[in-house]
DNA sequence: GCCAACGTTGGC
DNA sequence: GCCAACGTTGGC
């Protein structure tokens, strides 16, 4: 089953938000490698919640996929901060997902720790300058890292 | 708040 | 198609 990493910023939307709410829809998602990952996802697939932009940036829990990538609705929506001109409910260029609550951290696995492991060095998130907001993770380092916690 | 790195836009 | 300018991301 393919793995991945999704960051949000927690001030927008946190681990404990989807704690609490159970599931959401992820979307927002406006950068096409990241959108075309959403697309690739199934649903039952895990991924790790990564908190960025925030006091301490990391690892924060596990979600699921529960539904697949369908046109984001917020891209059409003119009162979205996510809102985009160019696009259109009979062509929406971007996608969202419905995503479930598997896990909080009982505490961040951070950014430094995450650099810290060298089994983790091809794995986006640690590679100087990414920004990529939606990775696939391998399974070896998806263990990696769920061992980490 | 700063700024390096990146992705996108648009003139040519 | 090139590339400079601009806007955004995201760690620090």
């Amino acid at each position: 089953m393919p793995c991945w990493l999704m960051k949000s910023e927690p001030d927008e939307f946190s681990i404990r938000n989807l704690e609490e709410l159970g599931y959401s829809r992820w979307d927002g998602v406006r950068n096409y490698q990241a959108r075309n990952f959403l697309r690739a996802m199934a649903e039952g697939d895990l991924f790790f919640f990564y908190h960025s932009s925030c006091a301490t940036p990391g690892i924060a829990g596990i979600g699921r996929i529960t539904r697949a990538a369908y046109p984001d609705p917020t891209a059409i929506d003119p009162n979205s901060a996510y809102f985009d001109m160019k696009a259109k409910a009979e062509k929406n260029p971007w996608s969202a997902v419905d995503v479930g609550f598997v896990e909080r951290f009982d505490t961040v696995l951070t950014l430094p720790q995450l650099k810290s492991h060298p089994a983790l060095s091809q794995l986006p998130l640690v590679q100087k300058g990414s920004r990529l907001s939606v990775m696939p993770v391998g399974e070896a380092e998806w263990h990696v890292i769920l061992a980490m916690r």
